[in-house]
DNA sequence: CTTGTTTTGTTACTTATTTCACAAAATTAA
DNA sequence: TTAATTTTGTGAAATAAGTAACAAAACAAG
């Protein structure tokens, strides 16, 4: 099993490239095309399809609709995915009307607060007390949580989540969740992006030296 | 310099662990507390200090504000960073309305839109006409942009930003962004985190293979 | 003052990731 | 059919990142 998260962010990349040059027409795609798109090397691309068994030919390149389908289901796109979110402050109601996620096979089928007054059982996505979501997702078997609650909050709802049968958080509190072996966090804090930025613009703007990396 | 985004990543998470730390009463801290905090080796945090130049008190560890202010110094964070926004759907509006920014001396200073229906002046954060983008930047000094626009107008309104002097943006677009060489662009990409969380608890839970691996 | 203990700071080692380079396959042209 | 050309696929080489180990400093206790 391929275990780099950066790889697999990666595949991700190369498929949202893929569709786009589907969409401009064309049918299949070079290891060098594909590479440009993205903003990795060719021999990236081939090693990183290499380690997926994914191969193409030779001087014929890939085809770009073979190569959705594999890279589809090696990331799990091949069903709809079902997705809960935990805190309906401005993060988490961005999340559950954002647009984004359908057209890649992503649905936030409903969201959770613990203050009865953010919550409403008519909306395109229900907002549902807390109290409701380990029934919920035992019910809809749902393997995939986003906690939007303040930092407090945040390793409580993990538990809850955990206990409910949930396998992977997506986290934007700006704190370390403990969890099982058998489940999986990622992180999305703004802040620290932003900063990060704010770090690269002082670094490159003040000092005499150069840099390209920005991964 | 240093030029690797995840050690940056890394004291900033640090940064916010010290805080986390100070505001439990605590004034000293060991290379062993901290990494335990932010789930990283000791090794690793001495070794990012010591690329920093940072030090502590052999036997006696880091005196926790000494440290912050060293930090805080490194991240550009010792002065007040003014920020805009371009677009105003759901993740743009959040961001202005996001309170997590203000207390990391992050400052939401305008949001811009095409849409003339969607500019508001008079808003805590006012919403101005993509337009008036230029102006504003050059007169306030801005350096750090947020892009949360639809795809398809990204580039065109980090050229936008660039020629009007900013230097660093945190793009929210599924797209990859031109850039000069002065200047960095960091990415947020939400339905990449999930592809990848979903990919993660696929590979977790069907194979008989462990992994222990997340950053 | 000496001995023992703790924790840093850094060098050496290990592991992971990326790039290089080239043989093998596929295609085109003659 | 043969030669020339292009592009893949993959081991080997190079780089980068992370971990381990330990000497040196700091402190405490006797």
């Amino acid at each position: 099993m391929v275990t780099s998260k950066n790889c697999i962010i990666r595949l991700s990349r190369y498929k949202n490239a893929l569709y786009r040059l589907l969409s401009l027409g064309f049918l299949k795609v070079f290891s060098e095309t594909l590479a440009d798109e993205v903003g990795v090397t060719a021999s990236q691309v081939r090693k990183d399809f290499s380690l997926f068994g994914i191969s193409g030919n030779k001087k014929g390149g890939y085809q770009i609709e073979a190569l959705l389908n594999k890279l589809s289901s090696i990331l799990g796109k091949d069903k709809l995915q079902k997705v809960i979110v935990v805190g309906s402050g401005h993060i988490g109601t961005a999340l559950m009307k954002y647009k984004g996620f359908e057209k890649e096979g992503i649905k936030i089928t409903a969201g959770f607060d613990i203050d009865p007054a953010k919550c409403n059982k008519s909306g395109t996505v229900p907002v549902l007390p807390i109290g409701e979501l380990k029934d919920f997702v035992k019910n809809d078997a749902i393997k995939i949580g986003i906690i939007a609650t303040p930092d407090i909050a945040a390793q409580q709802v993990a538990d809850l989540m955990f206990e409910a049968g949930i396998k992977g958080i997506l986290n934007f509190a700006p704190i370390r969740i403990k969890s099982p072996q058998d489940s999986i966090v990622n992180y999305v804090n703004l802040e620290l992006e932003l900063e990060n930025v704010i770090y690269f613009v002082n670094a490159l703007n003040k000092p005499l030296s150069l840099s390209k990396d920005s991964a």
